[in-house]
DNA sequence: TGTCTATGATTTACGACGCC
DNA sequence: TGGCGTCGTAAATCATAGAC
């Protein structure tokens, strides 16, 4: 679990859950084309080589690591997709 | 099938506000654990069973409440109240 | 009926930990 | 040791049920 160990602090009641680590970069929606591509990209591939990350990156003015963690969100979004299907179809 | 698949689809698409006695449930787990509202797996695969809803859904549910909750604690405050008097009241049966 | 706000779901971005 | 994998989550945003 995320809320381990160090920030158990058992008396501060409710400030203790949460790192709210202000050092990371604020959530920034990709636009309908970026999306569509990198759908596609994963529709070819689920994973990424490293020259086609940087290529799909290039083309689409995000970063290396944008483009890493948006397929590993993306995989994830699959196995849940799969987890939640009530079964068959 | 197709049937049964645009079923499955619609009900993704058009969600329903949950259950008063699922709301009710979730909320006694969430400040009862106030210190830490960190339902385990099997918790939130029992909240998800006395709830009638997903797992994905408790952990959306857990999710969206503590960061509602963190950033207007004030305007829980009476919410957070009536569920501690609840809990209390229950603990002395 | 038409506005809004509350609520459930989804989307970016990481921290923690694993394996090779 | 570095780098990419999963898992669980924060926080922002989306979509629209529903309250008014």
């Amino acid at each position: 679990p995320a809320a381990t160990k160090v920030d158990l602090d058992p008396n501060n009641p409710a400030s203790n859950w949460l790192h709210a680590k202000s050092t990371r970069k604020k959530r920034c929606p990709y636009t309908k084309h970026q999306t569509l591509e990198l759908e596609k990209e994963f529709l070819f591939n689920m994973y990424l080589s490293r020259d086609r990350r940087y290529e799909v990156a290039r083309l689409l003015n995000l970063t290396e690591r944008q483009v890493k963690i948006w397929f590993q969100n993306r995989r994830m979004k699959m196995k849940k997709c799969n987890k939640d299907r009530p079964k068959d179809i | 099938v197709m049937i049964l698949r645009s079923r499955f689809l619609d009900a993704r698409r058009k969600r329903r506000n949950f259950s008063k006695q699922a709301t009710e449930i979730l909320n006694e787990y969430f400040y009862s654990h106030l210190s830490n509202p960190y339902p385990s797996e099997e918790a939130k695969e029992e909240l998800a069973k006395k709830c009638s809803i997903t797992v994905s859904q408790v952990s959306n549910w857990f999710g969206n409440k503590r960061i509602r909750y963190k950033k207007n604690i004030g305007k829980f405050q009476e919410e957070a109240n009536l569920y501690a008097a609840k809990t209390a009241v229950t603990a002395a049966h």
